[in-house]
RNA sequence: GGUUGGGUAGCUCAGCUGGUUAGAGCGCAUGACUCAUAAUCAUGAGGUCGGGAGUUCAAGUCUCCCUCCAACCA
C-alpha cells in the first residue's frame, strides 16, 4: 500500500476452456465476479489488473478440431475470438484476455518444468498405454474409448465414464478402440513421461493452506481434504503434438520426448503469468509484468485475489501452488481466493444438446448484458448451487431493475424536464426529508463498501438495490409534486436531491450494470472524475445530494430497463428449457 | 463409498462468538399517492427455524442420532 492508501490488486478468473461458448453458470462462477469486482476496486481508486485467457491445450481441443475439420491453431484462433466476443459483449473489463497457446505461455511452462527438474520435483518415469498401430501413436485420455470396467458402458472415455462418473485410466478399458479412427488394432505399451512429485510437497503445501486462515471456509475444506488424502504425484506430460513441447534448458527438444507435450493441467494455471507478460508487450512495456509477479521486484505488495468455481478449487490451492513454490523462486502467490458453486438450470444440469440453459452468445441475443449481469450477482451461487429461473430472471429484472432503479430515474429526470425547464434547481434548503436520506446513506454506503471488500456478492447486490429504494421513500417523504403548489422552493430542493441521488445511484451501479449505470450519469451530465467510489468521494453525503451544478441541464435518458413480460419467459421456456 | 455444504415464511435467501415478541426481497391482501415504466410509499397476513434426544438459566445458533437434497473426489 502506498502513502495514498491506494492499493495494487491482481484479478484473475479460472481460464474457460477453450471449445465452446460458456453458459451462463460459468460465467457467473467466475468470470462475472471477478469483473465487478475488479470494476469495484478500479472504483475505489486501486490499480487493478484483471486477467483472463483461454485454456487451449488438451485432447477436447484436439478432438474438436478434428470433428470440425480443422487444425487445431485454426480451431482454437477461431474459439478465442468466439469467446472474447462473449466476453466483451457482457461487458468483462478484462485488462487482458490472453491465451494460453501462446509463445510466452511456452517459455514459462518450460522454464517452470526445468527448474522444478532441477529442485529434484520432476523425474521420468515409465508408465503404460494405449498404443494404437493403425494410427500409429498413443492414445491418451479421450483418444481412446472402450467399455468401462466398473460399469460395463460401452462408450466410455478413457479419462472418465461417462455413465458412472468415474475416473478412469485408459489402459483399464475393456475391448478398448481408437477414438481417432475406430480401429481396435491396440496394445499396451510402455512410454518415459515426467512425473511431478507433489509428495513432496506436501508439508510445505499444508503449511501455507494452514496459514491462510483468511480463505472462504469452501476454499479451505477443499485444500485440506485433498492434502489428507495425500498428494499424488502425477504425469506432466501427454502423447500429443498440440501442446507446448518438452524441452530441455537450453531450449532443445528432450531426447525421448519428440511426440509429447505439457499436458493441460501443468500449463493452464502459468497463463495466468504468461496471460501478464502478453499484456506488459501489448502495451509496449515488455517488462511491466514482473511488479505484479515477481516478490522482489514489487509484487510483495500487491494483493491477489483468484476467481473459481469449486471445481477448480484443488488446482489453485494445490496444484499450480506446487508449481509455483517447488521453483523456489520469487512468484506471487494467492493471498485471496472465491470460490463459487455452480448456477443450475432449474436445479438440473445446463446441457447443449437436451435443450436445456442459455449460452452467453444466446442470451446477448435475448437482452443486453446488465439484465443478466444483474441477475447473476444477486442471485449468485456462494454459499450454495443457485438455480437459474426464468420466474426468478423475470422477477428481478422486473422489480429491481426496472421498478426501482429505472423508474426513479425516470421520475425524478422527466418532473425536472417538466417543471424546472430540463435543469438542477437551484434554489430551497435542505430539510427533515433529506436529512433522513444523509442518514440512510451514512449508514448505508459504508455497508456496501464492506460487502464489495468481503466479495459478498449477492449482499453488495441487495444492499445497492436497498439504497435505490431508499430514494423513491425520500420522493415520497419530500413530495415534490405537492409542494410544486404552494412553494416552488420547496420543490425545487426535492428535485435538486433526486437529481444527484439519481447520480449517486448511476455511480454505485457501475461494477455490477456498468452499460446502465453509463446512460444514467450521461444524461445527468456527471464527469468521468465524479464518477469514483474513492473513500474521499462517499465521504461527504450532504456534499453527494448537492454535487450536480446549479442550473447544469439534464435529459431524461431513454427507458433504462425494459419489463420482461409473461409471454417472453413462456417463449425461453419454450426455447430453452425450463421446470424440469 | 468418502468428504463438504445445505434443509428457516408460498418462492429465493440473511441470521456473527447461543440471549428481548425469528428477518429481507419477491408474491399476496388492504390503504395512500399521482412526478413516474399499472410504477412508488405505508400497513398487514403468513414460519412449532427437516425429525428426535441432549448440554444450558437460555438454542434456528453448541453436541449426538436419524432423514432428505446438492456438490466434489487429481
Amino acid at each position: 500500500m502506498t502513502d495514498t492508501g491506494q492499493r495494487r490488486i491482481l484479478v484473475t478468473s479460472a481460464l474457460p476452456y477453450i471449445n465452446g461458448v460458456k453458459h451462463l453458470g460459468n460465467l457467473a462462477g467466475s468470470m462475472l465476479p471477478a469483473d465487478v469486482y475488479a470494476r469495484f476496486q478500479r472504483l475505489r481508486g486501486h490499480d487493478v489488473l484483471y486477467i483472463c485467457a483461454t485454456d487451449e491445450h488438451g485432447t477436447p481441443a484436439e478432438l474438436a478440431a478434428q470433428a470440425a475439420d480443422m487444425s487445431v491453431r485454426q480451431y482454437c484462433d477461431e474459439q478465442h475470438e468466439i469467446q472474447k466476443k462473449a466476453g466483451d459483449g457482457f461487458e468483462l473489463s478484462y485488462d487482458h484476455f490472453g491465451r494460453s497457446s501462446g509463445e510466452e505461455n511456452a517459455r514459462l511452462t518450460q522454464h517452470f518444468a526445468n527448474v522444478l527438474e532441477a529442485n529434484g520435483l520432476i523425474e521420468e518415469r515409465v508408465m503404460e498405454q494405449v498404443y494404437s498401430i493403425d494410427d500409429g501413436r498413443f492414445l491418451p485420455d479421450r483418444y481412446v474409448e472402450g467399455t468401462c470396467p466398473h460399469c460395463d458402458f460401452e462408450k466410455a472415455r478413457g479419462d472418465q465414464c461417462d455413465n458412472c462418473g468415474r475416473l478412469l485410466d485408459p489402459v483399464d478399458l475393456i475391448d478398448p478402440y481408437s477414438a481417432v479412427s475406430g480401429s481396435k488394432n491396440v496394445e499396451i505399451r510402455e512410454t518415459r513421461h515426467l512425473f511431478l512429485q507433489q509428495s513432496k510437497m506436501q508439508d510445505t503445501i499444508r503449511d501455507w493452506v494452514e496459514a491462510s486462515t483468511d480463505w472462504p471456509q469452501l476454499a479451505r475444506s477443499i485444500a485440506l481434504k485433498w492434502l489428507d488424502e495425500g498428494l499424488r504425484d502425477r504425469a506432466i506430460t501427454r502423447d500429443l503434438s498440440w501442446g507446448i513441447p518438452v524441452t530441455n534448458p537450453d531450449g532443445s527438444i528432450r531426447e525421448g520426448f519428440e511426440d509429447k507435450v505439457f499436458y493441460v493441467w501443468f500449463d493452464a494455471p502459468i497463463e495466468y503469468i504468461a496471460a501478464t507478460q502478453e499484456w506488459a508487450k501489448a502495451k509496449g512495456e515488455p517488462d511491466s509484468w514482473r511488479s505484479w509477479w515477481r516478490t522482489d521486484e514489487g509484487a510483495d505488495y500487491v494483493q491477489y485475489v483468484q476467481f473459481m468455481g469449486k471445481d477448480n478449487v484443488a488446482f489453485h490451492t494445490v496444484g499450480f501452488p506446487v508449481t509455483i513454490m517447488g521453483s523456489n523462486e520469487p512468484w506471487k502467490l494467492v493471498d485471496q481466493l472465491k470460490a463459487f458453486n455452480w448456477v443450475t438450470w432449474y436445479g438440473g444440469k445446463f446441457s447443449t444438446s437436451n435443450k436445456r440453459g442459455v449460452f452467453m452468445d444466446q442470451a446477448l441475443d435475448l437482452l443486453p448484458a446488465d439484465y443478466w449481469r444483474w441477475y447473476l450477482i444477486a442471485n449468485a451461487p456462494e454459499g450454495s448451487d443457485a438455480a437459474f429461473t426464468w420466474e426468478g430472471f423475470q422477477a428481478s429484472v422486473n422489480s429491481d431493475l426496472a421498478n426501482v432503479l429505472g423508474n426513479f430515474v425516470n421520475r425524478i429526470t422527466k418532473y425536472c424536464a417538466s417543471k424546472f425547464d430540463g435543469q438542477v434547481p437551484a434554489t430551497g434548503e435542505p430539510g427533515e426529508a433529506e436529512a433522513w436520506m444523509v442518514s440512510e446513506l451514512e449508514t448505508r454506503l459504508p455497508q456496501l463498501v464492506q460487502h464489495y471488500e468481503n466479495m459478498d456478492f449477492r449482499k453488495a447486490a441487495a444492499e445497492t438495490r436497498a439504497i435505490w429504494a431508499a430514494g423513491n421513500e425520500y420522493l415520497t417523504k419530500a413530495e415534490p409534486w405537492v409542494k410544486y403548489k404552494s412553494d416552488v422552493d420547496a420543490a425545487a430542493i426535492g428535485v435538486r436531491t433526486g437529481l444527484n441521488l439519481a447520480a449517486l445511484f448511476g455511480i454505485i451501479a457501475q461494477p455490477i450494470i456498468p452499460e446502465a449505470a453509463g446512460m444514467v450519469l450521461d444524461a445527468l451530465g456527471v464527469p468521468a472524475d465524479r464518477r469514483t467510489m474513492t473513500p474521499a468521494a462517499l465521504s461527504d453525503i450532504p456534499g453527494l445530494l448537492d454535487a450536480l451544478p446549479h442550473g447544469h441541464a439534464i435529459a431524461p435518458p431513454d427507458v433504462l430497463f425494459r419489463k420482461i413480460e409473461d409471454d417472453q419467459v413462456a417463449e425461453w421456456t419454450e426455447r430453452f428449457g425450463g421446470e424440469s
